[in-house]
DNA sequence: ATGCATTTGTTCGTATGTATG
DNA sequence: GCATACATACGAACAAATGCA
């Protein structure tokens, strides 16, 4: 999985970063019920701030495609049959 | 040991406190392989949330002055003979 | 072996302040 | 003013290792 971010895009580093694990999810490469890499493995691998990573976990939330258990970890969502 | 924070200080507070623990090691306060207070003890002592305790430790385990064993507690570190 | 208390580890939640464009 | 981004700080849940009774 590829987090690398460009903090020269215009867009802005936390859609990136939702842009990149969105299509982690999508194509498979986490599957339902399978845990993101953590926030603080996200801010280590993007260089990101906490605030930041969370926000973009927040955008895929809201797009139902995460769920997150506090103390447990963000999981994707397991897609109704 | 003083472990008073002066939260209206422009210097962080975990900053502050990882200060206080490195003097209490350098002067010998806590010697080699000495425990320094268990983490839940500081929280008490500073009145800091456990998560900036914690960031205080790890300044001090960056720097090599202590070590963690889980389930034990936070030691200095022998300084080399 | 069981159970409990202590201790550290890891994770997410939330809020505030500052700086930049 | 607003959105973005970082740093700091407190709060809370869950997990794991240790030690002792």
């Amino acid at each position: 999985m590829d987090l690398r971010i460009d903090v020269h895009s215009p867009e802005p580093s936390y859609l990136q970063l939702a842009a990149r694990l969105r299509a982690a999810i999508e194509s498979g490469e986490i599957g339902p019920r399978q845990p993101l890499p953590s926030l603080s493995r996200l801010v280590q691998e993007t260089g990101l701030a906490g605030n930041t990573v969370r926000h973009a976990i927040s955008v895929l939330t809201e797009e139902g495609l995460v769920y997150t258990v506090r103390g447990r970890g963000t999981f994707a969502t397991p897609r109704q049959a």
